[in-house]
DNA sequence: CGCGACGTTGATTTGCCTCAACGATTGTGG
DNA sequence: CCACAATCGTTGAGGCAAATCAACGTCGCG
């Protein structure tokens, strides 16, 4: 576990002596996870926030009809959690499950409320992790209204030019809110139109 | 100003005494905004955060085609304010407009700083917040993708009852991420179905 | 009164979905 | 290591939910 570089990304939020890491890492469980397994399912409880060091992992719900809706990807640095189950202690309604095996810092609800108490420093760092994606789901949704599904594919090749390799393109679609079939007839006519 | 109803108020998020909040009330400026003001605009710097005491808010994007979107509806004791300028010291991108006689406190950046820094408890209570909002706008991404037109438009009178009374329907159309004449015809097919 | 903003309605169009068939690729058990 | 199944991406035909465009009635307001 490379010490250095999470006090360097937990540094760009804020000032944190690197003891205050060690405290924080101690509240962690390392844990590793394997192509396709879940960390998360649906009507469990799941009072975990992880925290993705490498890999990739994919949140999603499955709706009435059977069909799926990606609500994340996370890689390196990003948080993901079932935030609705961790906050409010319900059971879960998302998978969230692993695309790219996975090395992670679980942190269980318990021990970020001892965390939060005894170093309230960590309460200005998740105020600010969350004030950050706020902004992007606003985003997210604007772009959902006003923007074609062919500009909204345009955008997230540019903000996330690796996930193509990592992922199935039928959960980018999810993500982007169409169909499977509809971003494979994107794709052709953007590659005709590049000759 | 209900010193009162505002500390009871904070207190569904952290416990504070009563000093403590006139803390963060001597932060707080008082305005009054009218009708059709605006609080902020595209292109302006806005680095101040808004809380509705009464009255009814509206934040909306304008695209390139001139169509609005609109992103927030801020009531009784909802924050509103252009996120991502606030937190970059970018220029907006979105409206801040009042859609019902309003009063507001406003809390600069600098002061909010100030605030955070001195009585750190706020930390808490801004990222439980942060953390609140952030389950709401993903509900919505979801919602957006996954539900009709007609499903969408009826969690939102479950969830807004007043609201149809205080904006314009076209905006809340817009809101559902709909065109305001498909609103309409949503609500006379309704209308006929209970007869 | 007259003007501008708003809601309604109908005719038409379209962006995207559904369904079904078919290769290609990957995974798996014998 | 091969055979078979499962998963995935592609393509085409047809359909539908919602958008667009245009005309009209209503209401509040200067």
């Amino acid at each position: 576990m490379d010490i250095q570089a999470i006090h360097a990304n937990l540094s760009r939020y804020v000032d944190l002596p690197l003891e205050e890491v060690e405290v924080m890492l101690g509240q962690m469980e390392e844990i590793k996870v394997f192509k396709r397994d879940f960390i998360v399912q649906p009507g469990q409880l799941s009072d975990t926030f992880y925290w993705v060091m490498e890999g990739c992992m994919m949140a999603y719900v499955v709706d009435e009809n059977g069909d799926n809706h990606v609500m994340q990807f996370a890689q390196e640095w990003w948080w993901t959690a079932e935030l609705e189950a961790f906050t409010k202690g319900n059971t879960s309604t998302y998978h969230i499950r692993c695309m790219e095996d996975a090395t992670l810092l679980a942190l269980r609800k318990w021990k970020m409320e001892e965390l939060l108490r005894e170093h309230p420093k960590f309460e200005k760092y998740y105020r600010i992790i969350f004030q950050n994606a706020l902004i992007t789901h606003q985003r997210r949704i604007i772009h959902r209204i006003s923007l074609t599904a062919e500009d909204r594919y345009e955008r997230f090749i540019k903000n996330y030019p690796n996930l193509e390799l990592k992922v199935p393109q039928k959960y980018i679609a999810s993500y982007l809110g169409m169909t499977p079939e509809f971003l494979s007839k994107l794709k052709r006519k953007r590659w005709e139109k590049l000759r």
